[in-house]
DNA sequence: ATTACTACTAAACGAGTAC
DNA sequence: TGTACTCGTTTAGTAGTAA
């Protein structure tokens, strides 16, 4: 997979850990380590081989047989696994969603709300970056997208509070943090005062997304919108 | 591994996770799955069809692409996988600790413990069974053996209490459910009054293990200590 | 655009065996 | 006993491509 065979080096590093070898050094044998895998001897060796050219696990060979530990290195990894899966199976809703969209143009009024330097402020406070003075417009062509849009609602998000200014009110924004094309960071905005229903994006970002992605009308471009816990 | 590709298939069902497909049914194209997998379309595209089969997850094709979700069944591999890293991970102690030792016959002394009414119904309330009247018998050879039985008595175990008898007291006893040849149940028993020093392990089971497991004096036995959470 | 087939290549596996 | 090598076999992975 991501790396080659890192998933059975993982899944051999649980069953070594399930015989404790996480907490103390313990006597396995390849064999015994073998049928706990469900594999053959030679296999396991393989494994422990590689695990230990890793640095995943240490072992001392002697009369007594293959004392084997996990090292901090295995034992992060697997606690890697398990910081993703509580991640996964505790919280309520999706981690995240794609969603995708047709680069179009718009009246570019989207840049007059963003340039308002009481938003400014809270974008860099609350996502981390200054926005670009312009927004990227999706149109949603599909019934899963806006489906999918309208579902995102739903989920808790980064707010932006309104504000007055001299001659006129600033409504508050629902910011959906998002990686857009898998590469560039940027955040979905929502609410503001758009006039663009539930089909269109209004997209935020730190850099030029149509010059950075080189993108122009009638591109497709797939979001990935990060939901907070 | 225990069964064929079950290792990638959970692979594959953390990442489909990843991209909510567990909360919602999520459009994933099989080139994109590829991407979070590091592996090709072709791979992906194979994999979702295993998945399928397996029951672990739902999909639809339509025109808009490929509706994917994680049945119940999916997700409750997902949870066993975390319910056994948790356990791993949260619990101070190893879960269990493999023992080796050879086979001698003792005194018979322990059959006269065991027998003690006192004694068996609390081995049948808190070990779960009845102990057939007698002990097997095991000498630990290795240093590592021993190191590691001494180890054990700092791991919590299964307390049964001592009584007093018309004529003499009896003392409390520490039990170690454990599993003999990765075949039967069994209990290692400590601080029965003892001739043997701790070198020696004393153990019980619900069946005569010589005869069940054909042991005869010399025979090498591997126990498996459970370690209570 | 997408999925998934076929045909091939690469990698993992395990039987035999040396140490 | 045990580990781990070689090497033939099996399996997984990918390119090309049809639908």
């Amino acid at each position: 997979m991501t790396e080659k065979n890192v998933c059975r080096h993982l899944f051999t590093l649980l069953k070594l850990a399930e015989m404790g070898a996480h907490r103390r050094t313990a006597r396995i044998s390849t064999e015994y380590l073998a049928g706990k895998l469900g594999a053959s001897q030679q296999t396991a060796s393989r494994y422990l081989i590689e695990l230990d050219k890793k640095g995943w696990i240490e072992r001392t060979i002697t009369v007594e047989g293959c004392l084997i530990r996990i090292t901090e290195l295995g034992t992060k990894e697997l606690q890697k696994l398990y910081s993703s899966l509580r991640f996964l199976m505790e919280a309520a809703y999706p981690p995240s969603i794609t969603l995708e969209g047709t680069v179009f143009t718009g009246l570019g009024e989207g840049a007059y709300y963003i340039a308002k330097e009481q938003y400014r402020r809270q974008f860099l406070e609350k996502l981390g970056f200054d926005p670009y003075p312009g927004t990227l417009n999706l149109k949603l062509t599909t019934e899963y997208d806006t489906r999918t849009r309208n579902e995102l609602e739903a989920y808790p998000a980064v707010e932006v509070e309104g504000f007055t200014s001299e001659d006129r009110t600033f409504g508050p924004v629902k910011c959906y943090p998002l990686t857009i094309e898998n590469k560039e960071k940027g955040a979905l905005l929502t609410a503001l005062r758009s006039h663009y229903d539930a089909s269109v994006l209004e997209i935020i970002a730190p850099v030029l997304l149509r010059k950075r992605l080189k993108l122009k009308d009638g591109n497709k471009v797939k979001v990935e919108v990060l939901i907070l816990p």
